[in-house]
DNA sequence: ACCTCTAATGTTATACTATTACATATGTAA
DNA sequence: TTACATATGTAATAGTATAACATTAGAGGT
């Protein structure tokens, strides 16, 4: 592959399992669980547990998926300057989950730190709501 | 039990398995985990998994400890009002974690999350970091 | 003291989440 | 081509958490 097509690398550059993973995340727009995810794709020639995590630490590497801790579940990234910071809002009642979009809020977090000894790498912040349509019901 | 010593219950009410669990977790300070708090205990009577769980369930629910949820572990609460707000920090290098305490940190946090039409029940923020001596070497 | 209800316990089995180990293949660059 | 890094495939195993069910302990009311 020359490097005219260098350019293009962008999406071309992952693998299979690596765009079959993201593609169904990419889909779903809702957080998946790993093994949910290798069910899924068993028609796409997935077999084992391994290949959907090492295809998800990949992602999450590249920053095109998020994984959320509290409910080991991995989502695609609605948003494009996280880097690795996450924050999120999961419904306690029906489990939806949204990506919280500021783009002030890298600050915004990173300044409730106030000890300057240490060196924040990134975050994970996790709100737990009553939704919307939760709260009416 | 009468009534006279009720005014001493604050720690008195729990039973034993969550007290042995607690009490581990107070003198260790530092992040534990489920099994290796069952190993730590089974000269205490503790024999299953379930029993484990379901102490630090309740110690969770009572505020006195966190879930740390990226590392499956739990800490001793640092503070005295989180209610089931949690904020720690998490050396990437060594794996120290420490509860960051800010009496202002819940509005701070919640201010983040401009949508009203959701209801903030908790939060879960982990910022990763490289602390002090970690920075150094 | 006795009854009643709730919460906690003990135990076994099982479900769910994630990694180790190792052999093989594929892509990239000198 | 050779070398190196990265990704794959597969099997086994480690680590985390809950379901189900029978039993017991504790608190409160009568
Ligand atoms: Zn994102
Ligand atoms: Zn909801
Ligand atoms: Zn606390
Ligand atoms: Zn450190």
């Amino acid at each position: 592959m020359s490097s005219i097509h260098s350019h293009s690398k962008k999406n071309q550059s992952l693998t299979k399992n690596q765009r079959i993973v993201l593609d169904l995340l990419q889909n779903s727009g809702e957080p998946l669980k790993a093994y949910f995810i290798l069910d899924s794709l068993k028609k796409e020639g997935l077999n084992s547990p391994l290949q959907v995590y090492r295809a998800l630490d990949k992602l999450v590497e590249l920053g095109k998926i998020h994984k959320i801790e509290s409910i080991n579940s991995f989502i695609i990234c609605n948003n494009s300057n996280c880097a690795s910071n996450t924050a999120f809002t999961i419904c306690e009642r029906c489990g939806k989950v949204k990506e919280i979009k500021n783009k002030y809020l890298k600050d915004s977090v990173s300044d409730l730190v106030k000890d300057n000894q240490l060196e924040i790498t990134r975050y994970n912040l996790e709100f737990y709501v009553l939704c919307k349509s939760c709260k009416i019901n």
